[in-house]
RNA sequence: CGCGGGGUGGAGCAGUUGGUAGCUCGUCGGGCUCAUAACCCGGAGGUCAGAGGUUCAAGUCCUCUCCCCGCAACCA
């Protein structure tokens, strides 16, 4: 094995388990196990912690509405979710989850460390309350003034909770952020979060009452610790901080957080003002990664007729291996930013990259060593080693430079997390050594026993350079690796980064032709199947969608209050001052109102010129962003390629009749 | 002037500390037949959104403008 070249400790977020793992999650969980993999074949003593973050509110919720306990309601969950790590081969080494023993009563002893520190202090959390959720709401989250929920009034009210005084350590994050940049990665995250601080940071509110599906507090049985103090400490419980200090002594502080850009603020912000609290040391670094984005495609029209894009996890790595899926999502998307998602992209990435490129280098290779040395990889020569058969280039000099180079820039590009990069270095090799085939054409070689020494060279070199291809690529796919090396007759040896330096180190070695590493997919086919694949999941969450889950049954007074006329839209023009805001002049029999409506991302004004709605006639006006609006226009809420927007319920009554 | 991210050959993207504009796909032409109709070579195609500025030198730094996209605000 490789020499020990220290400790190495990386997390992925601890996941929430209140339903199916997505595309998202994976693509996060494929890069820290790269990541992890590529450290532990240069040696390091890694540490990949994954895990769930199991308490809350929303939890407890939806476990009541299955009508189990939380804890039974995420165990079955979490299972899923570790059985998707698995299909996956996640190698992490360690799986915390926050309803764990080891985990609740760490938690706790942090709790009291900032507590005995001074940081945590008895306040109030003002908000809106629901009652019938049980819910606080800020001032911003409500609807109007009724729960965003349910709908339902809410009330002014007071809960007495426990505070961590972040505010405090913002002049220490400040400096963080000045004096080690890379402690926050990429830099565009870095200057939010300089800027959020320079806002002003609020105190934490970090303990709730008005649920119990949490770790409590240890000096108030009353409550329980809300979710960032709980979820964020198992980058330290999981290792035994701190009453088992062994693993926490090796491992912390941890070499790199990484997070979606979503939860950047809660790691480079939050998380290190927790530990300076407890007096401890802080992370070396956090980076944020981008996301996947679905139906980015401008032209959705005619992109949407041709195919649902298939985003589970599962369903892919069912049809293209979990090695393609990881391949994919590494090489073609540029770490810390947005990229979509689509079933061409993928596939054509898959076709060309894997089957053509690298699937077809190995079995020309293979087959020419079959057929031309009886199956066994020649040793290298130093007669033959430089008379290529049209006479005088250096092929092999540059196809063994680029090989035995590739490492080293594989793994400069690994230190900055450039996934893409990376696997780009390794496909220059792949296509180096296509091109020497072409070069040094063996069939010619062939044909002649006075170039048989020639030949067996270019054998060997070939051999080589898909040796050297197979230690580079095992972080990223090691099945692939491992199948590529039992083709080439290498199945004894052990995959040592250290040997992909060298060349000529192979000989004599049993080639066997196996099947095709990535078969060709047929484009068309796959298409197609996937769009039906994606629509039949499409359908399966329709059904649901069709009938959302109605109201809380009025009585007759209750509707007739309600005033609904047909209107006919004389003219629309853009809020001026909203962007989701369309101002109407609706014409109702001899009735004329101004009304403004939220569609503004839906319809061009001109469009819904002359368009007949039922308007709610006797709504008190109301000013939007200061422009009056004298009732409202009903609208059915559509979705659409997962996206919701609003139609026309249209009429063929004349304006100013009622609805009734 | 709410915050932030973008605008690079037909498409999708790289461009790390300023120094000849790259990659994949597509396209056009050619080569080869060992190989998964795969592979290899060559060509065409970009005033790097626009305008200024700094510099010997800017896609890369500064200023302004235009346009897209998130978030926030707002969807009676």
């Amino acid at each position: 094995m490789t020499k020990e070249k220290g400790t190495y400790y990386i997390s992925t977020p601890i996941y929430y388990p209140s339903s199916n793992l997505h595309i998202g999650h994976t693509y996060c969980t494929v890069m820290a196990d790269a990541m992890a993999r590529f450290k532990r074949l240069q040696g390091y003593d890694v540490m990949f912690l994954t895990g769930t973050d199991e308490h809350g509110q929303k939890i407890q919720t939806l476990a009541d509405a299955k009508g189990v306990k939380p804890q039974a309601y995420v165990d079955e969950v979490v299972e899923g979710i570790k059985k998707l790590w698995e299909t996956m081969e996640i190698s992490y080494d360690d799986f915390i989850r926050t309803t764990e023993e080891r985990h609740v009563k760490r938690v706790q002893a942090l709790f009291m460390k900032m507590y005995e520190k001074g940081d945590i202090y008895k306040g109030r959390y003002e908000g809106w309350y629901c009652t019938p959720c049980e819910s606080f709401w800020t001032e911003a989250q409500l609807n109007g003034d009724k729960c965003p929920d349910c709908g339902r009034p809410v009330n002014k009210a007071k809960e007495e909770a426990y505070f961590f005084k972040m505010s405090k350590y913002a002049p220490e994050l400040l400096r963080i952020f000045r004096e080690n940049p890379s402690f926050l990665e990429p830099e565009t995250r870095r200057n939010e979060m300089i800027a959020f601080v320079e806002q002003g940071l609020e105190d934490l509110c970090i303990s709730r009452s008005t649920f119990d599906w949490g770790i409590p507090v240890p000096i108030d049985e009353k409550h329980v610790i809300y979710v960032w103090l709980d979820a964020l400490s198992n980058y330290i419980t999981a290792l035994g901080w701190p009453d088992e200090p062994a693993g926490y002594n090796k491992y912390w502080p941890a070499d790199v957080h990484l997070v979606g850009k979503e939860i950047v603020r809660f790691h480079s912000l939050i998380w290190p003002a927790m530990l300076m609290s407890a007096d401890l040391p802080i992370p070396k670094q956090v980076r944020g990664h981008g996301w996947l984005l679905l139906g980015g495609e401008k032209v959705s029209k005619s992109k949407a007729a041709k195919g649902q894009d298939v985003i589970d996890p599962v369903v892919l790595i069912e049809r293209y291996g979990i090695d393609a899926l990881k391949y994919f999502l590494l090489r073609e998307y540029t770490f810390g930013h947005d990229g979509m998602f689509t079933n061409e992209v993928m596939l054509k990435r898959l076709n060309y990259d894997l089957a053509n490129d690298l699937g077809n280098l190995v079995s020309r290779t293979v087959s020419m060593i079959e057929k031309y040395n009886g199956g066994i990889v020649p040793d290298l020569t130093d007669a033959g080693k430089c008379v290529p058969a049209d006479g005088g280039s250096d092929y092999d000099a540059q196809l063994r430079e680029i090989a035995i180079g590739a490492a080293d820039r594989v793994e400069k590009q690994m230190d900055d997390f450039r996934f893409n990069m990376a696997l780009e270095e390794i496909w220059t090799v792949v296509r180096r050594a296509n091109k020497y085939i072409d070069e040094t054409m063996p069939w010619i070689l062939a044909k002649d026993d006075a170039h048989k020494e020639r030949l067996n060279n270019v054998l060997h070199n070939l051999a080589e350079a898909i040796r050297i291809i197979s230690i580079l690529i095992y972080p990223f796919m090691h099945t692939t690796a491992e199948e590529i090396r039992k083709q080439i007759g290498l199945w004894y040896a052990d995959v040592a980064w250290e040997d992909a330096f060298k060349f000529e180190a192979m000989s004599g070695e049993q080639v066997r032709k196996g099947d095709a590493i990535f078969p060709r997919l047929d484009l068309e086919k796959e298409l197609e199947e996937l769009y039906e694949i994606g629509a039949q999941a499409e359908a399966d969450k329709g059904e649901s969608n069709i009938t959302p889950d109605l109201k809380a049954e009025i009585e007759y007074e209750d509707f007739d209050k309600l005033d609904l006329r047909v209107g006919t839209i004389m003219s629309a023009e853009k809020h001026p001052k909203a962007d989701k805001l369309l101002v109407f002049q609706v014409k109702m029999g001899t009735e004329k109102r101004q009304i403004v409506s939220g569609v503004a991302q839906d319809f061009k004004a001109e469009e819904c010129v002359g368009q007949k709605v039922v308007v709610v006639a006797n709504l008190k006006p109301r000013k939007l962003r200061g422009v009056e609006s004298e009732g409202m226009l009903l609208f059915a809420d559509n979705t659409v390629d997962g996206r919701e927007r609003h139609e026309f319920v249209t009429t063929i009554a004349e304006d100013g009749n009622p609805v009734t």
